[in-house]
DNA sequence: CGTAGACTTGACGGCACTCAAACAAGGTGG
DNA sequence: CCACCTTGTTTGAGTGCCGTCAAGTCTACG
């Protein structure tokens, strides 16, 4: 059980270890608070707005987004999971969802019960202030969309989106920042971008037009990723991918 | 000294009251993690993108804003704090600023050395967890802020952040929710709604004229809250006032 | 071969933008 | 005490990004 609960962490541990070094009994810590592996279809909410849950849930493998909904019925999202994320680690100490986590694509999950968290948290300092860095990240990740939403043309976000999510799917190993797998839709795209889905078609032709973007069978290719990255006004800062003691 | 401080962190208190008791022990030790009380003129910036702050500053009077630039020179808030909130607690565990923050009115603040904060997560679990907690409602806030930016108008917008402002300031002892002290010009207003001050302008007028809004020598009052907040689909989950074991 | 879901296109309307100018109020110095 | 300056607010006219509505195309799949 503790292989292959070490293997399914394999994209989390990257990601922790781009930012500091963690110790083994760290890790072993980590890999036996992991109760379960799950496995969720595409389209199921993992978790709901007002939702308590007692367990935190790690993406293993696959796709999802943070979303709210609004009195009109649109969608807005907040953020997109990739592999190696938590998709609600602030419940451990927020406990209630504001918030619901959508799968995007069929996915993988291991959790994390509250209560093997709170242990860790009492015996683990330093693996504690690595987790509240997890939560940090998501926080950087959502104030520059808001700089994104706030002032940014639709089509410089899209780019900015497609610059992001090639670096963060990099780190965990699942392709390059100019070529990976991204199994959404372009209504996924509507709601990251705060844009009707007709116009993130629009968006996005716009950007095939440029010779910016190439995005057809779930794979996306950026074949001129330093224009894309002055377009979407994307500067990796704010990823925080500096590996120093936390 | 110990008194001085302990008054000015009685909005902070307050805040983290709202949440989670504290033990006395809890509460002298984060008495104890202040090093020095300063004084800041409107218009300065605290921190700096780029910055890697050597401690925590904590907003005790006067209302900061966390801020980024873009090319084109325009300016999106990401956050407006008020007395009670750390304005850079996540500087702890990621080091590095990716953004800016910047003094709204003359501001008192507290600092917290790095250190200190390093010294109070090795010996008070539960502490810690508060102090992640705190940076989680910041996440929570952000949330609520793209769900604004991405789906909702300009007018909306706007009522949404004079209903969060009055919460917010009711929670720390500073006004009602309906009725309160703001010194923000329409200029910060529009950078925080991501408009441009002129459209900043007109949105405040059309809430004058609807009976919404009464702003003037940073005085808000707000006549009609049920109404401003349908109007801004205002709900008060996302700050999490609820208090319980964290 | 029929259906469902995703993607694409066109026409038209409105929210919010820019540019430009005028107005108000507080502070400062002569 | 007034002239002047600075900062903030207000107004108008013209423009454009993005919205809605509606239809049509493509592809996968049973």
């Amino acid at each position: 059980m503790d292989d292959l609960v070490t293997n399914s962490l394999e994209t989390f541990f990257r990601r922790i270890e781009r930012r500091d070094g963690m110790a083994p009994a760290e890790r072993l810590a980590l890999v036996r608070s992991v109760s379960t592996l799950e496995n969720v279809r595409a389209g199921v909410d993992l978790v709901k707005e007002g939702d308590r849950p007692s367990r935190c849930t790690l993406l293993v493998s696959g796709f999802t987004a943070r979303y709210r909904l609004v009195s009109s019925g649109e969608r807005q999202f907040a953020a997109i999971h990739v592999p190696g994320d938590f998709i609600d680690l602030h419940s451990f100490p927020l406990k209630e969802m504001d918030h619901s986590v959508l799968a995007l694509s069929d996915c993988t999950l291991a959790m994390f019960p509250h209560s093997n968290l709170q242990e860790l948290t009492e015996s683990y300092p330093h693996l504690t202030r690595l987790l509240w860095l997890l939560t940090l990240l998501d926080s950087a990740l959502h104030r520059e969309w808001i700089m994104c939403l706030g002032r940014l043309s639709a089509t410089a976000r899209a780019a900015h989106l497609f610059c992001e999510l090639g670096i963060r799917l990099a780190v965990v190993g699942l392709g390059e920042p100019d070529n990976y797998d991204m199994p959404l839709t372009q209504q996924d795209l509507a709601d990251a971008l705060g844009v009707s889905s007709v116009h993130a078609n629009r968006v996005v032709q716009a950007l095939r037009s440029d010779g910016l973007l190439v995005w057809q069978a779930d794979r996306v290719t950026l074949p001129d990723l330093a224009r894309l990255r002055a377009l979407g006004e994307f500067d990796e800062r704010y990823l925080h991918l500096v590996r120093e003691p936390r």
